[in-house]
DNA sequence: ACAAAATAGTTGCTATAGCAACTATTTATA
DNA sequence: TATAAATAGTTGCTATAGCAACTATTTTGT
């Protein structure tokens, strides 16, 4: 019984458009899509604060996180790995060789393919930067359990499940 | 314990990037923050392809939601009530109102505000798209205990909080 | 009453996301 | 082998998000 927002669902009342007037307190808050949604930009927005300083992006540091991992990745691989969109994959990437982080390189077995490189300013990124994200995540936990985590990404991922 | 993604961090060692090449298991998406956010794109393409037949983005429909509910709004209530910049409410409202479903009235004692009411075509949607979003809404929390949404909710709240 | 401050909206910019359509290259196949 | 199909990447378009800077209007404070 979850169509409704919360604070109607428990009374077990009809389709909420029908009273709309009535009960002034709905808010689209209560719908978890919305809610997640929500959630997801705050924790955004507080990531983007912290790799301000660095000229990085949250996306384009997860592309870079991956690139200090093993560099010499093709853009394919990337879109891969972090499940986006490869026209996202290479704005972004041509975001970082902007910055001068990582320089394209084109394959010379497979013309079509380019490998991303980090430049000496990209790697030296990565002693600043994954403290600061290591220190955000335990910043976000912090007071929350593995049982409760491991609960929240079981949910989530049936929610995922349940949509395809 | 949460610093590092959950595959690594039970065994308790030091920081992943050192031994990057060694465990190639780590993904970006074992990071609570990176899987909310995949979660949430998910579910946001969903809403998106359910909502298409009407001309409606997902976002703008939280905007008819509140309309429908009682429209006669000012965009500054609708920023308030969605949590959303006001920037971002000219541009949804703006593409609303070009697509014919809402029209614009500028307050007469505050030339400041801007109402927005419905239109007959936003009016009339109101019909066919609330089924759509309740059963979305049914179809994503299928088989989720009330308790279940709750703990997700709870959870996901001291993460705000804990960012602030 | 008048200048300063606050408020409501708009526009420009960057970053992300995803679809469609395109080029270039490689592979598969008749 | 010539052609079709697949693959890798790019560009254009729309939608969202949020910051900065701007206009217009109203309210405040002296």
């Amino acid at each position: 019984m979850h169509l409704m927002p919360a604070s109607t669902a428990d009374i077990g009342q009809a389709e909420w458009p029908d009273y709309g007037e009535l009960i002034m307190n709905i808010k689209v808050q209560d719908y978890i899509s919305v809610f997640i949604h929500q959630t997801d930009l705050k924790v955004t927005n507080c990531v983007k604060e912290r790799l301000a300083p660095f000229q990085l992006a949250p996306e384009q540091n997860l592309i870079m996180m991956l690139l200090w991992e093993r560099d010499g990745r093709t853009q394919q691989e990337l879109s891969e790995r972090l499940e986006k969109d490869k026209t996202n994959i290479t704005r972004m990437v041509s975001s970082l060789e902007q910055k001068g982080f990582i320089k394209r390189v084109t394959e010379t077995c497979d013309r079509r393919s380019v490998r991303i490189f980090l430049t000496e300013a990209g790697t030296a990124l990565q002693d600043k930067v994954i403290p600061v994200i290591e220190t955000f995540h335990q910043t976000i936990t912090a007071g929350i359990t593995k049982k409760e985590l491991d609960e929240v990404h079981r949910i989530l991922t049936k929610m995922r499940a349940n949509i395809e």
